[in-house]
DNA sequence: ATGGTCGGCAACCGA
């Protein structure tokens, strides 16, 4: 069985529901992730997403700021949400697909939306950056993240964390830029690493190609000098290794009207 | 070298 899922930092979902349509109506993913939607879960609108087939919608927002939420064509077994650095802050959700999906053996997908983590990359003059570190701490020794052997999870989301040379523009000009500065990255890595997880972008591009998946609002053109990062990342655990057919980023929807600065990351799984 | 733009929500905060 072929799963598809993408995860996409919105930005709002309220604001740009017409360009979540127009992405769901061509791409038609089986799971869409989303993160900053912004928005309290009885302001969440439901009824567009069961009008697009999306019938299965797991949510943990919060008033104006960050919020993630699951939407699915596949009925979910469960969900869940945890919380972390003993804040209130709605960074993440998880589902876990079975029988009712009509899947031999269970999938557990995690959608995160780390910490950006402010503007200075010092944590002694930054509690944002502060935050970013401890929050990323906190999912290296998450249990819950560490899947065994047969155990097939996904980890996606907005993870506000470029860690690799070619996943920034320029890798000198942001080694002290918040996102791409040397402790961050190791921290990324060492979730990574303790989970076992495999970077599905990279396990399909060879990391001495550019990749990106953000381009500042801050710029008058976004497509002049291509100055993007890879923020959004899909994960998968070792025993969905070989199960990955394919891997897309639809740059395009940078240049919708009205874009979240992030743009739909794509993967088929055959489950 | 600096500042540049968004969205939420109604003055700035977070990104």
């Amino acid at each position: 069985m072929r799963f598809t899922l993408t995860t996409w930092n919105i930005n709002s979902v309220r604001l740009r529901i017409d360009l979540v349509a127009k992405f769901l109506k061509s791409a038609r993913p089986d799971v869409l992730c989303l993160q900053e939607t912004k928005c309290t879960d009885d302001a969440f609108p439901l009824k567009r997403f069961k009008r697009l087939g999306y019938e299965h919608v797991a949510i943990n927002g919060q008033k104006g700021y960050h919020g993630v939420a699951i939407v699915s064509k596949l009925p979910f077994e469960a969900s869940d949400v945890r919380t972390f650095c003993g804040k209130v802050d709605s960074r993440h959700i998880s589902v876990s697909f079975g029988e009712k999906a009509g899947l031999h053996a269970p999938l557990v997908l995690h959608n995160f939306y780390v910490p950006a983590g402010g503007d200075i990359p010092d944590p002694a003059l930054n509690p944002k950056f502060e935050h970013k570190l401890s929050f990323l701490d906190e999912m290296k020794a998450c249990e819950p993240l560490h899947p065994k052997g047969a155990d097939r999870h996904v980890l996606v989301g907005d993870l506000n964390v470029a860690p690799y040379e070619n996943d920034v523009w320029s890798h000198r000009q942001l080694l002290n830029v918040v996102s791409h500065t040397p402790v961050e990255c190791e921290k990324l890595l060492a979730v990574k690493d303790s989970g076992g997880w495999i970077d599905i972008a990279r396990q399909r591009i060879p990391q001495t190609e550019k990749v990106y998946t953000w381009w500042s609002y801050r710029a008058a053109d976004w497509t002049v000098g291509n100055r993007g990062r890879r923020l959004d990342h899909i994960w998968v655990s070792p025993a969905l290794e070989n199960a990955v057919s394919d891997f897309r980023i639809t740059r395009d929807a940078r240049s919708w009207e009205r874009p979240s600065d992030h743009v739909p990351v794509t993967a088929a799984l055959e489950v």
